[in-house]
DNA sequence: GCATTTAGTGCAAAAGTTTGCGGTAAATAT
DNA sequence: ATATTTACCGCAAACTTTTGCACTAAATGC
């Protein structure tokens, strides 16, 4: 049978109160019993069980993770990886376990999250996204149960702990860019405007072209719907035509390399024909042969920043909704032409 | 406060033990007295707590996953998702929670893992990769933690449980894939020999010339250490000089990218110089411009039937340990070219 | 019809930790 | 030197669930 804090003070000639206050930090316990009992503690390996540790203390300092229902969007990228390792790093640190609530569907996920909470084995929750009309965070909201959402909120807004980019300032410094670059026939290709990311991008990209007095022509901002394909007639109708855009910018590196290939498909070159900057810098932005400029969102640093704020309102239940800004920065490579006009 | 079995026993005029009893679905209760007290149970919406319920169970029902310790071949590498997602779908089916332990580097790792171990909460451990030298698992044999391994055992092979591909089966298969074409010159080019699944490949890669009776060069098998890199002299060596190989076997689809880009350096191009097939079937695999010829390696079910193995044993601790081996299938695209020399 | 088995349920102890309260000894104040 | 405060620690109850054992009532065997 596994040690106990019955035995350490055994051992340490004192009381397993004091050894439980030991544990705690407890500052009514002396600098010198402290010290003898941790002794014990190493000598005999003991780790308090600090997750769940009975039925006496009510923490379970057991955290979930909710991954995206679409499979097309979640599954092929590799950001939500990071953001995983992000959370996982923050929760290790501070004694919580985070644990990737999974199913077949989102029925499935929500009977999870709700045998777990109903159990009141769940400190809370972190959504790794953020949609329109979601069934879970309905329930979270009836429930009461703490969440965050990693995108921006949609339901209760001002109530919600959000951990975000700012994505319209992303889409506007992505616009800056090709403007610096000598760009002036600029197109915006995202993807369903469900998701809250994409809309606020091209919000960005769109004040970005009022301020340099460009003119925001509707056939330039494209949005892809479902699965991306490279036959999409969207695509096709944005590149071909005389006022063929000379650069686009693109809501997510995956739909960037789909619009690469319909532009192989269409004899047109990148950066030669086509400059393209587009969001996340996943991994294989660097790999594909074009070399994809792309905007990175610190994803997991947007883990990171999420479990910590669902830890300090855990330990905090008085604390109020905040919002985090995360950074992001342009990762320049060679998908982008300089036209030749460069102001600076 | 939360609704207790005390209060369903109240409710249902029956002792708290016989409420336990319903939950553990205990033989020695009648039918009748079960659908009554569930009905109550269904009423108070009433969920056992079903980890690490209180003092009197020491089951957490919790399992550790630990991501491999090299980042350039982790993190940007969605295989580790997908086996995630599968692990923690059959955690949730048998009501388990699996948290992923992470840190800043592998002593971290180690001392999140060891802090829950021994504080009695893990149940076991799934590491998702396997490698020589590995701390983790030299501790963990040490505590005789019950762990499974994605991968080859490399300590304590026979008294292991692995879930892995058919490398070595896998190797030959898209050796012979190559040969059917009409290659005849194939080379392999993988990653560090410390990681198994690629020594296992290049293995099969090496039987497979045998069995076509082709002559196995030394000079054809190249491997690279530590981070990919499209300026690596040996791929520079290999695809140089006039016995230049017509199509390379690589271990992982990244290694494959990054060989392509090596031969867009080199004014080579893919699959007219040079065939290439490669393994896990990444995402990007079918994102490249060349449309990548890739293994699947079924990285969902690996991740599942680890999970099942691990909690049959956790279950039924005399089982011995078994091996698993989750098959692979080739998904033809665009990067092999077919030399018109098919037997078939 | 009586003895014995069986099925079903409750009682109470047990698990390991936390925490309010009370107590002792030392330190300070008067 | 006595009274009061302070620092430190132990006692015991509490948290929720599990489980061995005992008990009752019904069912079976003879």
């Amino acid at each position: 049978m596994a040690v106990t804090i019955k035995d350490i003070a055994a051992l340490a000639g004192v009381s397993p109160s004091t050894v439980s206050r030991v544990c705690n930090d407890n500052p009514s316990i002396s600098k010198e019993t402290k010290e003898k009992v941790r002794r014990i503690m190493a000598q005999l390996n003991y780790e308090p069980p600090v997750l769940s540790n009975g039925s006496a203390n009510q923490k379970t300092r057991l955290i979930g993770i909710i991954l995206p229902p679409s499979p097309w969007l979640t599954y092929e990228n590799p950001f939500y990886l990071e953001t995983i390792r992000g959370i996982s790093q923050f929760c290790n640190q501070r004694q919580y376990a985070a644990a990737v609530l999974t199913g077949q569907d989102e029925e499935e996920i929500l009977r999870a999250v709700q045998m777990l909470n109903q159990g009141g084995q769940l400190e809370g929750i972190i959504l790794l996204y953020s949609k329109t009309e979601d069934h879970i965070v309905d329930y979270l909201c009836e429930t009461g149960l703490l969440y965050v959402l990693i995108g921006k909120a949609n339901q209760l807004p001002g109530q919600t702990i959000c951990i975000d980019n700012d994505n319209l300032l992303a889409g506007r410094e992505a616009t800056d860019y090709l403007y610096r670059l000598g760009h002036r026939k600029i197109a915006y290709l995202g993807c369903d405007d469900m998701f809250l990311f994409s809309a606020d991008r091209k919000s960005g990209y769109q004040l970005a072209l009022l301020q340099h007095e460009l003119p925001v022509i509707p056939e330039y901002c494209v949005e892809i719907e479902g699965k991306y394909s490279t036959d999409s007639p969207v695509l096709h109708q944005l590149l071909s035509g005389k006022d063929r855009p000379t650069a686009v910018v693109v809501s997510d590196d995956i739909l960037a390399v789909t619009l690469e290939r319909t532009c192989i498909q269409m004899n047109l070159s990148v950066p030669e024909d086509l400059s393209i900057i587009s969001f996340n810098n996943s991994p294989f932005a660097q790999f594909t042969s074009f070399q994809l400029t792309s905007v990175d969102i610190n994803a997991f640093q947007l883990g990171f920043e999420a479990a910590s704020q669902l830890i300090n309102h855990v330990e905090n239940p008085n604390l109020l909704a905040t919002k985090i800004i995360v950074p992001h920065h342009i990762v320049e490579r060679k998908s982008c032409r300089n036209l030749g006009q460069d102001i600076l």
